[in-house]
DNA sequence: AGTTATTTATACTATACAGTATAAATAATA
DNA sequence: TATTATTTATACTGTATAGTATAAATAACT
């Protein structure tokens, strides 16, 4: 039977989802019910059930949702009127973003434990999306192109620039929950500077 | 009853250990039964609980041999005679190794899912056992002092460090389940290249 | 060989949870 | 107001698992 007509069922699907992600985040996977999950999110379990046809299902839901948000991020372009490090910030901040709220650094902190833990489905899920790498090394290329960066592996470059990022800023504020600003943005700076010492083209010294 | 004599329980305590270990980064925490563990272990269940009393007793006792073997790990002082890069290997070098075997890369991952779960768990932890920053701050301090390293913040300075080799190597094993030595290798000079860029004292170089 | 610490096999208890069933209740639309 | 998509409350099924009980078996030491 097709309904006559279909009713808005997004409220519902939102406050499950919330519900989930708070249970997900304080109980972890296997120890999230869902009769937790329906009582958090004010629901019944059968609505639940109604919407995302099992655990899995729900669990996939927050997944695809939160990693759609990441993808939506503008893209970074190479710019030759702009510093180096002006630039590389906002490569940084799109990482940073993902642990930029309260919400998103819980979200990303059960993510990064799942993913972990099935670290097959970690690959082939984070494959679904466009690959974070590319971005910046075609910006890289660019940058190099115009002189402004020397490197002779380009892809060695942009990991140690993630692993930078990543090491000094993601991580940490996975295991602190949180970032406070007054304290990522030195780090930032200095991350930055960093990267820049190594791969800039730095005209201002010479050997001597 | 205190026992007439005491008998050799180490081998069995062992065994456990090891088919538990198995067991939990196979099925993580929550979905690890005591059965399987047993089994894994072949030892019978009660065995289980006679040496460890509670699966939650068995896990702390892994946690804790794992996390003891790290703190065995050699002191490593300022050697004004060696370079800078061979000294910083030796630090990246003690880190590596809890990642450099397919065991301890499983056991580091498996833990590191713990401790994201739990990281007031993990803060606890962590706190007994000699932390590894202040090895590192103090070979920095040494080396300011003689001049091979210029920084204004030693921490900071610290942080770096250990964000590029956690960042460049230690999370990407966790992910990849473990290293291979010739990919390594070019990554860790390439870390230590881009440390040395910011913080070596270069004579060689000059505003010009 | 005899003592006894340790281990084993089997069965059991109590609890928790994913998912289903059913019928009643709610609320949006016509 | 009548229709019906959606939600709710309650109870249920089947399965899994931490931990215990008990008595028999094993093996290290004297």
């Amino acid at each position: 039977m097709i309904p006559f007509k279909s009713r808005d069922k997004s409220k519902k699907r939102a406050a499950i989802l919330n519900g989930a992600i708070d249970v997900f985040i304080n109980m972890g996977y296997e120890l999230a019910s869902m009769d937790k999950i329906a009582e958090t999110a004010g629901v019944s379990k059968r609505t639940v059930y109604n919407h995302f046809g099992s655990k899995e299902n729900l669990f996939q839901a927050i997944v695809n949702d939160f990693l759609a948000q990441r993808q939506s991020l503008k893209t970074i372009t190479y710019d030759p009127e702009k510093s180096l490090e002006e630039q590389l910030i906002a490569f940084a901040n799109a990482e940073i973003f993902l642990i930029d709220s309260p919400r998103r650094v819980q979200i990303s902190k059960f993510l990064t434990m799942v993913f972990l833990k099935d670290t097959a489905y970690a690959k082939a899920t984070v494959a679904k999306y466009p690959p974070v790498y590319d971005m910046l090394l075609a910006w890289l290329k660019e940058a190099e192109k115009d002189g402004k960066i020397i490197t002779d592996n380009l892809l060695l470059t942009a990991r140690v620039f993630y692993a930078l990022v990543e090491g000094a800023i993601t991580y940490p504020a996975l295991f602190s929950g949180g970032i406070n600003k007054s304290a990522v943005e030195p780090m930032l700076e200095e991350i930055i500077a960093t990267f820049v010492a190594k791969y800039g083209n730095d005209k201002n010294t010479v050997e001597i």
